[in-house]
DNA sequence: CTGTTAGCGCTTTCAA
DNA sequence: TTGAAAGCGCTAACAG
């Protein structure tokens, strides 16, 4: 590329004002013990002259690079698009960039990335686990190299070294349930899904635990633990789960909105009339809820804040002293539940 | 960070193996100008040291970073996330990461942005204007210092130097139209977004083509012009049309997924018939249009597509010899019509 | 086939 | 307040 080439560097600017490349980069940087006369030289010299610092050299030398690297399962899947977008607002804030890589739900792709990640390219790490990720090895691994490293969401075994980011799932997910029981549903059928996930297995534990609470019998056939990956086969998984049904649930609480949005439209078509047949909730309250006939009811998972905190803990590390030991933060942001048409 | 002082590099790989810091390069690099043995003992020795390449020091020595920088208008919008998928998936098989960054609606920012991506962190750029962007100085200039560029969808102004992506906007419209008059309607609405973008303009420019070719007049009374850059706003500006409207339109055409959402949403509330009474299309088929009920038909937009070939354009340019003067390549591709319930 | 050496553009001691 | 010079880790031209 003759991008490179032509242009202007500190060496330029210090030829032409006959001063040392040194005195021109601690001028830019505003340096105090730069002569005030000179500092404004340089920089009306630098403007004139195009320059644009190169900000390769400049983490080669510094060894920083302030990029972010975010390690998510999937792109399409708007909750972690939402937490990138608290993680770019808090970065950029903060004058870090961020560089987004998927591990397209796998553990084989996981470590790909963090083995990419860890050439340099990114100060620090901000990674949700796959559902495959049983072991946290590599984590730790690149951990004790030195590695900031904050996790969120799915995280199935605490991790030393690292900040965590969560919301409360068993909580939010007996919360909600309860709430059904006391508008006075009793056969409520629980979708959720991949049983790998931590977060999907909280949510489980919930909805036992509000059943338990008020003294209503499990019934394991009201259940479906999606397998799906993709979405459109959670679609036929749940179109085929009712349709297999001997019961009549007169709630459903679903894990994620698809699966709530998914299931209102299974119920809808089968003639049920949501709410007063069936109520149905939600988790996750990422915009689609608001827009279906009838509305849905959702848990609101606060998806943005969480990358801000994610972002916000990521940097504390990155400006603790070097050899200071880090010691690990644990942050539980607090779930809402939006009542609307479908409860 | 301690995390890049112990690392281990090419000298000490060298020194443990008494040859030069040279020839551990080029064997790592599987040049074949290195003895077969040597290049062995190296690869082994680089494994058990645990040597991991720094990504910043072959990029300031190489001149590149194999970093595509992608530019979007915003974050919360499926079609780019598809389009950022699609880039990803390419650059990713051939080697590059991308780094996305978002212009947030505004020219001050798009042009904040390349500035930050000409301190040499990306090696070309991949491109969708804001509907702010009148002007495309800052695209030109930034070409005219040798920086690879490609644009997709909201292309104003031809830029020469740069690839363009783009479907077929008017074209795409006036088939949607067309065929909605074709099953009988007469009376249809037409939803786009603000009129600054041109996507949206030319896709006005069907609606009324399609009208003009099939005699119907046209009714501004009928027409809206969504100007709002925020989710919560658009449902809003379109329940207000709708109350407001004098007349009963028996189909509307509208501009992207979210705004025929909007529409089947009001109209249900209202006890129109979906599609007896209204037919309803939509624009881009992201998923959600086949979850609601009834489903809807929409414009099918290659969005994943796009950003492949965008990706591959790009990455052709980064390929080409320095000094060769690029030729603009022009990519239109095809949309289709998907029919579902709502027609 | 391998080593020497000169950068890449910037930061940062150390000296003046 | 400034300059000289070393160095960040790697690549590549040149020499052998």
């Amino acid at each position: 590329m003759s991008f490179k080439k032509r242009r202007v560097k500190l060496e330029d600017i210090a030829r032409k004002l006959n001063i040392s490349i040194a005195t021109v980069s601690r001028a830019l940087d505003k340096n105090p013990r730069v002569k005030r006369s000179t500092q404004e030289k340089v920089f009306i010299t630098a403007k004139e002259m195009g320059y644009m610092p190169n900000q390769i050299a400049k983490s080669l030398s510094s060894g920083k690079t302030h990029i972010i690297g975010v390690l998510i399962p999937r792109y399409d899947e708007p909750f972690f698009i939402e937490v990138c977008r608290g993680i770019d607002q808090y970065a950029r804030n903060h004058n870090y960039k961020i560089l987004i890589s998927s591990s397209r739900n796998s553990y084989e792709f996981e470590k790909e990335n963090l083995i990419s990640f860890e050439r340099g390219l990114v100060d620090g790490i901000i990674l949700s686990p796959t559902h495959e990720t049983e072991n946290v090895a590599h984590l730790k691994d690149l951990i004790g190299k030195g590695m900031p490293m904050v996790l969120f969401d799915n995280i199935r075994e605490e991790v030393s070294g690292a900040d965590h980011v969560m919301i409360d799932d068993e909580k939010a997910s007996f919360q909600a349930v309860e709430f059904l029981i006391q508008k006075g549903k009793r056969k409520i059928a629980f979708i959720g899904g991949i049983k790998q996930k931590k977060v999907f297995q909280d949510r489980f534990k919930g909805y036992i635990a509000a059943l338990d609470r008020h003294n209503i019998i499990y019934d394991e056939r009201l259940v479906l633990h999606c397998n799906s990956l993709d979405r459109e086969f959670e679609d036929k998984e749940i179109l085929s789960f009712f349709k297999n049904l001997k019961i009549n649930p007169d709630a459903v609480f679903t894990c994620t909105d698809n699966y709530g949005l998914l299931t209102m439209k299974t119920l809808l078509k089968t003639g049920k009339k949501i709410p007063q047949e069936v109520a149905v909730i939600g988790f996750g309250d990422l915009g689609l809820g608001e827009v279906f006939v009838p509305t849905l009811t959702c848990v609101s998972q606060p998806s943005f804040e969480m990358g801000q905190k994610a972002a916000e803990l990521l940097i504390k590390q990155l400006n603790e002293p070097e050899d200071s030991i880090h010691k690990k933060t644990i942050v539980k942001l607090n779930t809402q539940l939006i009542e609307r048409e479908s409860t």
